[in-house]
RNA sequence: GGCGCUAUCGUCUAAGGGUUAGGACAGGGCCCUCUCAAGGCUCAAAUCCGGGUUCGAAUCCCGGUAGCGCUACCA
């Protein structure tokens, strides 16, 4: 049984390079009848916070790709201390009892290559009998993982992605398991976690890589084997570091893409082409073709830039990231498309209750009308605002077109014709524009443009005919008569 | 510093010994047209550098350089 996990830590917001951990993860499993865990790495309780954690479970649940499983490490400490004590017992981790300032003042300023392993070699060989009676009275240690330095043999493991990598023994250290306080570290929670909940693959970021030794030992020393690692290429700022929230900004958080009017599957399909490619020329794909054609083999091992520019309202995301979007946005089916847009119309004040049934049909129309031009959500309640409420404002290109000599009159007289016009279709409107503008001698553009402006508030937009039809005869009429 | 990973247009990527190095986004132009989009066509744009191996290298090997990661009682 295939069984993944995502162990986000809720030091922070859901991050989108985690979210396409999640993404990959999710794929993964989901592609060969897997079963997706989401564990909580909160053992830094200092760092821990309730806000990460509803950031990453928000996120997370607007992404759309369910889990089966949830779990939270703070919850398994009693777990995570009886193996440390049974690693301990079996001589397979040591007590460490240097003194925490001596540690960081030793190993942090301009590293030297020592370790704590070799600045404190009478820990590693203190007698238990020593260490127990240290120990009982009180005195603080930290508990390490004794890295077998007898044999210099080298430890190796195939990697799904990276392929084959091997290390030097001597090049782990004795890494923490307990810190002082008798909590554990990453390293200890998430190997008795995986052994515990049977995970099979671990696919996570390629931040650690090298850490992987240090998961491998301890699996084999709590006696289970390691599962299958994957390790993905990071996500980088356009500055080529490592994307961060303090120093990229909001486009680092997934909720900001909710916020922001994204698809969760536009945004989904945007982080999924983020080293990794269906190896053909497609670009917009369906979550089952994701599904279908994921596969750790074809990630790339080479970090992605996430290209975007803090400073321009328009490149506020990756622009690519706004194309895919704009491209799901118009081609997913429409009744999909409908409830995005529902929820977006009463936080902009312009929901009418009619839209649940009498002008539901007239609701998918104008948003089908809408779509082909829009870029996120956002669009249809700023861009589209004019079409479901009757307060917008008019841009100054659109009031140039009204400004135009005789274009005001040319609608008011439109607005007589259309009001006793028979049927108010695309058609019948057409004939009455082009009409009028040849009996007044005057370019069809020329009322076309001011009728968009003064039915609109805008200079550019859908058909005028279908705007017409769109907003109706009575709000059409009304709106070329105002001007 | 040590250890490791990586290197194709500005960006995301395809091509894993033989291609005019392909596609997409972004940018330029044209068509369409009532505007803006969409759509169609088109232009510009890349194999980090240096050595090998080979008839032939983006592709394999070595070196350099650069970037990134790890080197915590953070994850």
């Amino acid at each position: 049984m295939i069984r993944v996990r995502f162990a986000p830590s809720p030091t922070g917001f859901l991050h989108i390079g985690g979210a396409r951990t999640y993404i990959f993860n999710w794929f993964f499993a989901r592609g060969r009848g897997g079963q997706v865990i989401l564990r909580i790495d909160d053992t830094d309780r200092e760092r821990s916070t309730q806000e990460s954690l509803r950031s990453i479970l928000d996120g997370l649940k607007w992404l759309d790709l369910p889990w089966d499983e949830q779990h939270r490490q703070s919850e398994r400490s009693g777990t995570h201390r009886d193996a440390a004590e049974g690693l301990l017992r079996k001589g397979a981790a040591y007590r460490d009892f240097t003194p925490r300032q001596a540690v960081d003042q030793s190993g942090r300023e301009e590293g030297e290559s020592s370790g704590p392993w070799l600045a404190n070699p009478g820990m590693r060989e203190m007698p238990p009998r020593e260490s127990d009676r240290r120990a009982a009275q009180g005195e603080p240690f930290v508990l390490r993982f004794r890295v077998p330095r007898e044999s210099s043999h080298s430890l190796a493991f195939d990697d799904l992605v990276y392929r084959r990598q091997s290390r030097e023994i001597g090049d782990v250290e004795d890494f923490a398991l307990l810190r002082s306080d008798g909590s554990p570290t990453y390293h200890l929670a998430s190997t008795v976690d995986d052994v515990e909940l049977k995970i099979s693959h671990v696919i996570r970021g390629q931040d650690h890589l090298t850490n992987t030794f240090k998961h491998i030992l301890l699996f084999e020393a709590l006696g289970g084997a390691p599962p299958q690692f994957a390790h993905l290429p990071l996500l980088l700022g356009p500055d080529g570091s490592k994307l961060s929230k303090r120093k990229h900004g909001p486009v680092v958080s997934v909720t900001t893409y909710r916020d922001r009017g994204f698809l969760p599957h536009g945004f989904v399909n945007y982080l999924s082409l983020l080293g990794w490619s269906p190896k053909d020329d497609r670009e917009i794909l369906t979550r089952r073709e994701l599904v279908e054609g994921f596969s750790p083999d074809g990630v790339l091992r080479t970090n992605a830039i996430v290209s975007f520019d803090e400073a321009s309202e328009q490149d506020w995301a990756d622009p690519k990231a706004l194309w895919i979007n704009s491209q799901h946005l118009r081609q997913m089916p429409l009744a999909e498309l409908m409830p995005y847009v529902e929820s977006e119309l009463p936080e902009a004040g312009l929901w009418d209750p009619a839209y649940e049934n009498a002008r539901k049909q007239w609701l998918s129309n104008t948003t089908d009308l809408l779509r082909a031009r829009y870029t996120t959500l956002k669009d249809f309640t700023s861009k589209g605002r004019a079409y479901f409420g009757d307060t917008f404002d008019i841009e100054p290109r659109a009031r140039k077109n009204l400004d135009k000599a005789g274009a005001r009159e040319l609608l008011h007289e439109l607005a007589e014709r259309l009001a006793s016009l028979d049927e108010f279709s695309e058609e019948n409107v057409e004939k009455q524009v082009r009409g009028l503008a040849a009996e007044r001698s005057v370019k069809p553009g020329l009322m076309i443009n001011a009728a968009r402006a003064a039915l609109t508030g805008q200079s550019v937009g859908p058909s005028a005919f279908a705007v017409f039809v769109a907003l109706g005869r009575e709000r059409a009429v009304k709106r070329l008569k105002q001007v």
